[in-house]
DNA sequence: ACCTATTTATAAGT
DNA sequence: TACTTATAAATAGGT
């Protein structure tokens, strides 16, 4: 189409034949865009060069997944046809499900997140002032709930001491046995101290596993970190 | 492209746009064609008429559109994936990009998960027994960890217990304060309580915030959670 | 890759 | 709808 009229025949000369195929490649892709655009039409371009194995290929983005397949419907005759949509769709239908993964996955994220901060902040870990507006306002919210929980049982324990008999579980009954101490406390306030290390060691040692250390486990659960000693630790347990 | 330089956006006119749609389909294919003869390419053009429900499509006539796209169906799909293109390289960018994101989201998933576990465990509210394999392995590893940092803690402290006075954060003054009898413990056990919940009172108040219910907030900490009494904070401490 | 003479495509008018 | 034609775009061959 410039300095000399083209025969429509294949191009014998290898390096003018490739930067023909590049430039009208281009050119074909731009004219199916133009087409798309123009006159709101989806377009789609295959181009399987031989030389370079991988198959060239344009589609118009603007319509969705649902849109497509709805064409692609409504053409029963074409194979080919059914085939491209079909790849087109393929590949869309593959961002939405990695997308709504993403969306799950980051919400059990922001869960574990909160659970976890409000660990560390009743541990110690974190001081409440280098939390964030956001941060607080979730924690806020756990711990409100928490804090009506634990009033309701304490009512509960008030009122009727027996109650709580009822349950049946072992764990329940290691409960009963050496949680009835905080409760009098949280009545009689620093007129007791909590056995904890005893507590603790029962919990951990309540499935029949044996751990060497249990006071250094109880040290673990009281120790606040990431004050100093840093250590290969940190890694895990620290925030940042 | 003549007589006024033509703007790319969807032509309002019905009877200008349909004119214009004629033309330029025929261009495509025409292109499409040439491209195919001169360089020895397969090419298909597929264009999805609005009003107009069956597909206009245009194969290279040596091998046909089924040809041409089964060898694209045959070709790995990262490849495929790879060279899917239009103007903006939309759809494979947005795979690329959402694909990225789900992977890191994950990856910090799966550490909070570790870390709220560790604290599950450790604090009694979930039994050993109730893990999988996978989650007692990484819980083994970050335990090990955590326990040799403990006790080369320890072995400092035992050496010389000096040492520990030379951090001079506010919150070390307080494990100075409250922490040595945990760690007295660990070196004669069941001799001496810890003194819990003035010690998480402590922390709690500490930044200057105060909070209502310091003997509730003692028997947060310490209560094993999901035996009974389920409430509406389970759902969000509670791991499933 | 860039240049540009020339061919080709096509917008608007008929 | 088809034809015309002025003009925009594409691009072959060269650098």
């Amino acid at each position: 189409m410039a300095r000399k009229k083209v025969n429509l025949v294949y191009i014998q000369n290898d390096a003018t034949r490739r930067a023909t195929y590049k430039k009208r490649k281009k050119g074909l892709i731009k004219k199916a865009h133009e087409l798309s655009t123009l006159c709101g039409v989806d377009t789609c371009v295959v181009i399987y060069g031989q030389q370079d194995p991988k198959p060239e290929v344009w589609a118009s983005p603007n319509k969705d997944a649902r849109q497509v397949l709805t064409q692609f419907k409504n053409m029963p005759q074409l194979d080919q046809c059914k085939k491209m949509v079909n790849q087109e769709g393929f590949l869309r239908m593959n961002v939405a499900k990695v997308r709504e993964r993403l969306f799950k996955v980051d919400r059990e994220n922001n869960e574990l997140e909160i659970k976890l901060l409000m660990h560390e902040v009743i541990t110690g870990q974190r001081s409440l002032s280098e939390l964030t507006m956001a941060e607080m306002t979730e924690l806020v919210c756990v711990m409100e709930m928490r804090h009506k929980a634990v009033q309701e049982r304490l009512n509960q324990h008030r009122s009727g001491a027996g109650m709580l008999h009822n349950v049946n579980t072992e764990m329940m009954i290691v409960q009963e046995e050496e949680h009835v101490v905080p409760m009098a406390l949280a009545v009689q306030p620093n007129e007791e101290k909590i056995p904890v290390d005893a507590e603790v060691r029962s919990w951990l040692n309540h499935d029949g596993l044996n751990f060497a250390c249990t006071e250094e486990m109880t040290m673990m659960m009281m120790m606040p970190m990431g004050v100093e000693g840093a250590s290969a630790f940190d890694s895990h347990f620290a925030v940042n």
